[in-house]
Formats: C-alpha cells, sequence, structure tokens
DNA sequence: CATGAGCCTTGAATCATTTCATCGACGAAT
DNA sequence: ATTCGTCGATGAAATGATTCAAGGCTCATG
C-alpha cells in the first residue's frame, strides 16, 4: 500500500515545480529545460505516477483507445483481422480493445454504448444486427466508425470487406477447370450477406462457363460449423453415384473440414478423385488437415489493418473526411482436396 | 451532425431542473419525484445526452470495465474463459474488454499501462512473461488483479487455474487403464508450467500403477500447434512397432490433431488399435475430428467466470480482502480415439 | 546601469460529472 | 400560531490533467 494516489499535483510538490511544468514535461518534453526535466523525470519514477487517463482524457477531448466491436471471438477469422487492426493502431500509437457481442444483439448495443460514454477514438463493428441508427449517433458525437465484414449501410460510411462474389467465382471456376460439372454449395444461414455473396459467385463462374443454370446446387446449413458440415457431408455420401456431386464449394472452412470428416469415413467416397473440396477462409490449418484443404483466402491481417487506417484517418479529420468502401480481392489457394 | 456536446448541463436546463438533480436522476432515482424524473428522463431522450464516462469516472473515482489481458485470442481455451468472464461480469453491471497480448512481453505492459492509466475496475490477466511488480504496481493504485492459467505469484494474489497434474494423471490413467504400458507424452515448450504439469501428472500416474519410471516418454513440441502436432506423428509412425509407443497423450488438443493426421496418413498405423491417443482442453470440434478425440476437459467458462467474481469481490473490499488460490478439477471426456 | 529578448515557469481557468451540506416548502403536531 | 420534521431540489466544491496568458529570470547589448 505504498503511494495511494500519487497525482500531478504531488509530482510537481517532490520535485520543486508548478503543475504546469509536470504537464510540459510530459506532453512537450521540448519546452522544459533538461535539468528541470530530469528532476521532473526522476520524480515520476520515484513516487510511480501514472496518469489519469479519465481527467486527461476529460479536458484534452480525445481519447487513443479504438474499439473493436466483434460477432465472435472464437472464429479465426476476426482474431486474424483483430491482429490487423493491432498493427495499425499501434502505428499510431493507439490501442485496441476488443469486444464479444457473441452474436447477441443487447450484447453489441451495450458495448456501442461504453464505448460511446468512454468517448473511444473510433469504433470498428462487424455487425450481427441492425446498428446504422446507433452509428449514426456515435458519429454526431464525434466517434467515427468503420463496418468491418458488412457493407457501409450508407455511403457516409467507411467499410472494409472481402469481395465475397468474387470469391465465390473464384472457388468454382477452379472446380470447373478441374473437369467437375455437378457442383455442390455447402453453407448456410443465408441471411449472412457473406454466404449470400459466395453463393451468387459461384453460379457466375458456372454461367460463365456455360453450364445449366442448376449445375450449382445449394444444401442449406443451419451454421457454419463443422457440426452441421458433418451431418451434411453423411447425407451427400448416402447419395447413389450418379446423383452425388463431384465437387463440394464450403461457405468455409469450418463446414469443409466437417465435410471431410464425413465424406471420408464413408470409403466410397474419395478426396478429390470422388468428390473435390474446397473451403473459405483459408483459416489457420486448413494446410493440415486430413487431407490438406484447397480455400479461399481472405486477407485477414490487411482487412483489420486498413480498417483502422481508415478509422484513424477520419478521426483525425473528422469534417473533410471522404468515406471509402473498400473489397479486397480473395486469392484461390489450391491443395489436395481438389487435386493440387 | 445534430447535437454537438450535451452535457448534463444542457439536460439541467432544458428540464428547467439543476445539475445536481440530473445526476440524482441518473444515479439515485429513487431520490427524485416522480414529476421530475420523467420531465428528467424526457429530456435526456430529446437531447440524445450520454454520459461522459471520464467526468464520472474522474469524480467518482472507480470504474466498471473490467480488463483482460490475454495471451492469444486465436486459442479457443482463452475465448471460452472470456465469455465466462463476460457473464460474471455481466451480472455486476461491469464489462470486459479484451487486451491481445499475442505472446509478446512488450505488448502485454503497454496494455497493463492502458488499463492502469484508465483506473480499470480490476485486470484479469493470464500472464507471459514476468508482471509481478507491475501488478504490485496496480494493486497499490486500488486496481486489483485475478491470474488466469496461471498460479499466483504470492498468496496475496488470487488465481484461478486448473489443476494440470490431476489433468495429466487422469489422461494417463485411462490410457493404463486400457492396457497400455508404452506411453508418449508429447507436448513444448516446457517453460509453459501447464506443460510442465501435464508431464508430471503423467508420471505420477505411471508411478501408481506401478510402472518403470521411463514407461512414460517426453516428445518435445516447440509449440502447442497442429504443425508440431504433424511433425512429431510422422517420427513416431516411422518407428518401428516394437519400439512404437502404444499410446500418445497431447498436451492440448491441437498437438492431437496434428498427430491424428500424421498417424493416419501412415496406413500401418490404426487408431485406437495400434495407438490411442488423448489430448487436452476438448476444444469444441474435437467431438467431431476423424477419430472423434478423447480429452480432459477443462472448466473454461467456469474459470473465466470465476476469476471475474473473485476480481469483482476483490474490487469491492479491497482492504480486509482475503485472496484465493483456486484450482478446478478437470475431467475425462473418453471418446473413440482411446477405444471409447 | 537600464532595457529588451528569449526562455522557463507559474497559476488560474477549464473539462463533465458527482457529492453533500443546505435551503425551501409543505404538512402535521403541539 | 409556532415548531418540527420530511422530502426534494439546489449549487458550490472537488476530482486530475491540460492549456495559455502573464510574469520572472538571465544574459547580452546599448
Amino acid at each position: 500500500m505504498a503511494s495511494q494516489v500519487v497525482s500531478v499535483k504531488d509530482v510537481a510538490a517532490h520535485a520543486n515545480v508548478s503543475l504546469g511544468t509536470v504537464s510540459n514535461v510530459l506532453n512537450r518534453p521540448e519546452k522544459v529545460s533538461d535539468a528541470t526535466r530530469e528532476r521532473v523525470q526522476a520524480s515520476i519514477e520515484r513516487l510511480g505516477f501514472v496518469r489519469n487517463e479519465s481527467a486527461r482524457h476529460l479536458r484534452a477531448g480525445q481519447s487513443k483507445t479504438i474499439g473493436f466491436v466483434v460477432l465472435d471471438v472464437s472464429n479465426p477469422f476476426f482474431t486474424d483481422v483483430a491482429r490487423g487492426a493491432e498493427r495499425a493502431a499501434a502505428r499510431a500509437a493507439s490501442s485496441v480493445l476488443i469486444a464479444n457481442s457473441g452474436e447477441r444483439g443487447e450484447r453489441e448495443l451495450a458495448y456501442l454504448d461504453l464505448f460511446e460514454e468512454q468517448r473511444a477514438q473510433g469504433v470498428l463493428i462487424s455487425p450481427g444486427g441492425n446498428v446504422t441508427k446507433r452509428l449514426e449517433r456515435l458519429r454526431d458525437r464525434g466517434i467515427p466508425t468503420v463496418l468491418v465484414d458488412s457493407p457501409a449501410p450508407r455511403p457516409d460510411f467507411s467499410s472494409v470487406q472481402t469481395n465475397d462474389v468474387a470469391g465465390g467465382r473464384l472457388a468454382v471456376s477452379h472446380l470447373i477447370e478441374l473437369g467437375r460439372r455437378r457442383i455442390a454449395f455447402v453453407g448456410g444461414p443465408l441471411a449472412l450477406h457473406q454466404i449470400r455473396d459466395r453463393l451468387a459467385g459461384a453460379r457466375l463462374a458456372a454461367d460463365a462457363a456455360g453450364l445449366p443454370a442448376d449445375a450449382v446446387q445449394h444444401w442449406d446449413a443451419q451454421a457454419p460449423t463443422a457440426e452441421e458440415g458433418k451431418r451434411l457431408g453423411f447425407e451427400i455420401a448416402a447419395l447413389r453415384k450418379q446423383e452425388r456431386p463431384d465437387a463440394v464449394f464450403a461457405a468455409n472452412d469450418l463446414l469443409a473440414i466437417g465435410l471431410m470428416q464425413a465424406l471420408l469415413l464413408e470409403r466410397r467416397v474419395r478426396i478429390p478423385q470422388d468428390i473435390a473440396l474446397i473451403g473459405y477462409d483459408d483459416i489457420g490449418w486448413a494446410s493440415s488437415a486430413f487431407v490438406p484443404l484447397s480455400s479461399i483466402r481472405q486477407p485477414s491481417e490487411l482487412i483489420g489493418e486498413t480498417a483502422a487506417r481508415l478509422l484513424i484517418e477520419e478521426s483525425a479529420g473528422m469534417d473533410a473526411y471522404e468515406h471509402q468502401q473498400l473489397q479486397f480481392t480473395p486469392v484461390l489457394v489450391a491443395r489436395d482436396s481438389t487435386g493440387g
């Protein structure tokens, strides 16, 4: 219980200078003579002084903390995005604090409230519910927001995402080039725009190759999880060979892993000989799956880094800021599961 | 750009009351007459007033934000812990903000600084480096800390973790009961106490069963990842049958998954007939692995929930608080990979 | 010796909120 | 009619850091 509360006042007294001088040492060290500066710094050390961010912020009016409201921390994609955001923030001497909404609308709003009350420098959000109204309010208060992995609701908001239509096209073009013709798209729920777009891209690729309109069949998943993938995998494996697709495009890698497990358990189905399989996201251990998994890679860290950069730029020049909606182009990573 | 800055003062003016009354509506609504309260609340709505947390905090001296400094957000274990912590925090009307140190000591310290400057209600931390000094300083400043998944450095800190020695014993007892005698422990680096303890528990179990001292062989891993598991799996599969272990205990599930992939690729090795395999953590999709994986389950959410509860209790009664070091007992989850 | 320039330092004002002693009004009891 | 008590509302003080106009000191120059 050494030093209960050490304030600038205490430091000033200890170093025999005034409050203002201590503040200058802290914020404009070049304005203070060497001798004084060193004396003050020694006192800071000695007393273990740490700025009270609340007081600083109250007066200065701006914070260096960026909030990131995330749909689901356990999704490796968001983890990667967060890492990228952290890197960009660090360059601007800002910090990123992650809040997990767990796909629950009321947590999402509660955390937006929190960041609003804290007058955060800005907020990154991958929204679950409809938060447009709330984001407008944050902006009115001078807190900019950038949407991550989601389209901007209006042209005066910035957003950073992957072009999922292009990703879907990429995956299915790859399968068609390998000679596959009966293609299953496994994914859901379609309420998620990411998944809708990937399916749309898949159909565009089939069209472009001159395949019939029903070449891409949609198998709906309740959730993008390995369990669902496994369930649907058994359904697919149970089909007779003539009816069975010869390629499966899964809406994300977790689904693909589940599918792979189910298909391989049914010894009749070989990957990629009987069914070529491709996922989406290229999560860390797609490459170390039982059959290394082909996938569509999103530049997750770059998405986070860019989103944070846009946010910081906007927070610097709030009024005259030109909003941007950025889409990154995903790339194909071909591995054994499509024949490498 | 509706309402630039709305303060209590504006609300007070609009509702025709004094500052103090608005504050009372906000903090002690029972002290204000119904008529006045409703009038004030209407003004708050109308003007879109949101408390300035910095000012509130500055005066009130206490915050309702708990910081959680995490070693690695991409590890599902920590994600689960965070979810539990959030649940306990929500009950006390507190929020949890996650900061990812990414196993980098300087980020860890930077985030501790941040929470110190913000005068957080408390800090949960799963430390990578040695942070004892820093935690002492936080306490001096009235910010309690609880260690998560790590032992308390001194009896006057609280900690919540799993009994990893018991977990190791559980895993290896299970293998021995199944008749296995040549057991490999795959895990590392031993610098992590979690992994050291699991190995120690494994050896205790072997001793207790009267097995020779070298019954449990240690295969060192550079990191607890699927890639490392795969690498070591190929080494193990390459051994002649007489030299090969008949059971493998992996220090975590990621390692176990990698091992499984490598062993199954070598067609000579069957799981569990030739080698029984058990992991640790029971992460979400251990059950949907190619061969459903036996594992030692830690009560991850409970750990987080308990840690947050201890933290909140300590922050309430700082001085007279009795610190606790809690250890949860893990449980065995037997699946196909050890013969179900 | 007086003056001015340059460089530091000072102290008061400010930020938005909470807290608390005080005040006013109204009704009940003496 | 006076006193007392209660309930609500009030406004000044306090919180800790920052900013800025004003003042002080030193040294060089006329």
